[in-house]
DNA sequence: ACCTGAACACCGTTCAAGT
DNA sequence: ACCTGAACACCGTTCAAGT
C-alpha cells in the first residue's frame, strides 16, 4: 500500500484509539493499538516518538477535563472540585493510573491545571513556601485514591470470611469495601480542614 | 551440571536477590535476577510460581516491619506510627509501589498488619462501618505520597524557570520539591483530624 | 528434586524499501 | 510524507532432558 492519498493516522486518531483500548482492556500494547487502528505497527512511530508519547497524549486529553478557577467560589470550594474533577477522571480511566505515575508529566494542559491550583492557594494566601506541600498531600491522596480502585476491593474479599476485625468490619459494611468515594470525601475532607490550620 | 547435590536457589534468595535488583536498577526482570543469581532463567520457576510470586515474597519480607500494636498508645499515635512505618518501606523502596499496587495482596504478614490498625481502630470505639473507609483513605495517602516520590518531582522541575504561581512557590521554598516529607506529615495530620470527627 | 537450554508467544523500536 | 515488512533486543513462561 505505501503512502495513501490521504493519511490514515494522526496524533489525535492515535491517542482516542489508545484511550479506548485502555480502557476497554486494561492494557495498551502497540500490537493490539495498531490492530485496532487497521494498521501496522510500525506506521504509529510516523506520528509519536514512542509509547510514552501516546500515555502523555491521553494524560493531556483527559486534563481538558479540569475545572478552570471560578472567583466567585471559596479557596475550599475550588480545593474540592479541583480534587473531585481529578477524581472523577481516573474512576472512569482506572488503568491509566499506573500508567502517568510511571512518565513525567510534560504537556501544557496538565501543567495548566495544577497551575490553576497553585493560584487559587496563593491568591487566597497561604504562604509560598506552603503551596507545594499543600498541592504534593492533594495529589498524592488522589493519586492513591485511584490507585485503590484496581488494587483494595481484592483485598477486602480475602477477608470476607475470617473473623477477624476487618472481616466484622466488612460484614457491617460490605457495602463499603465497593464505595471508595466515602473514603475519599472522608480524606478530602481531612486535607482542607489540614490546610485552614496553616 | 543439572541438580546440584546442595540446592542453589530458595524462595528466600530469589526473594531476596529480586529486593536488592530493584532497588539498585529500579526494575525487576527475570533475566538480570538469573544472572544475580548466577542461575539460568528457567531455574527459578522451580521455587515461585511466577513473576508476582517473586513480588508478593518482597512485599511479605517489607511488612515484617510494620509496628505491632501498643496498648499504650492513643489510636490517634497508633494510626500515626502505622502510616510513618508504612511511608519509611516506601522510601527506602520507592520502585515498589508500583509493583505492589498491580498485584493484589495474599500474604499473611501484610493483611495482619491491615487487621492489627482495623483492630486498634476498633477498640477505639469506631463505628464499624467507619474502620473500612477510615483504612481506604489512610491507605490511599501513603500509597500515593510513595508514587510521588519517584514522579512529582520530575514535575517541579519543569515550573522552575516560569513565572507561574508553582515556580514562584518553587523558588521560594526549593527545598520543599524535594521534601515530601512535609507534605505527608501535613496530610496525615488532616486525616486524623477527619478521624477524630467521625 | 533441581538445574539447564531450547522454544514459544509476547513486547517496544528501528530501518530500508516502497509510493 | 506516510505506510509496510523484516529485523532486533528485550520480556515472562513452559518443557523435555539431564542428574
Amino acid at each position: 500500500m505505501a503512502r495513501p492519498r490521504t493519511p490514515i493516522l494522526s496524533q489525535d486518531r492515535i491517542v482516542t484509539a489508545a484511550l479506548e483500548l485502555i480502557d476497554e482492556t486494561g492494557t495498551l500494547t502497540l500490537p493490539l493499538l495498531a490492530r485496532r487502528l487497521g494498521v501496522s505497527m510500525s506506521s504509529i512511530y510516523h506520528h509519536v516518538a514512542n509509547r510514552a508519547e501516546i500515555v502523555e497524549g491521553i494524560r493531556e486529553l483527559l486534563s481538558r477535563d479540569f475545572p478552570r478557577p471560578d472567583p466567585s467560589l471559596s479557596w475550599q470550594d475550588e480545593v474540592r472540585r479541583w480534587m473531585r474533577a481529578y477524581r472523577r477522571i481516573m474512576v472512569a480511566h482506572p488503568h491509566l493510573i499506573v500508567e502517568f505515575s510511571i512518565n513525567p508529566v510534560t504537556n501544557e494542559t496538565t501543567l495548566r491545571a495544577y497551575e490553576d491550583l497553585a493560584e487559587v492557594l496563593e491568591s487566597a494566601g497561604f504562604a509560598l513556601e506552603t503551596i507545594l506541600e499543600a498541592i504534593t498531600a492533594l495529589d498524592s491522596f488522589v493519586c492513591g485514591s485511584a490507585l485503590e480502585l484496581t488494587a483494595l476491593e481484592q483485598m477486602w474479599a480475602s477477608y470476607a470470611d475470617r473473623d477477624l476485625a476487618l472481616g466484622r468490619a466488612q460484614r457491617a459494611a460490605p457495602w463499603a469495601a465497593h464505595s471508595p468515594e466515602a473514603a475519599f470525601e472522608l480524606g478530602l475532607t481531612g486535607l482542607i480542614l489540614a490546610l485552614e490550620r496553616l
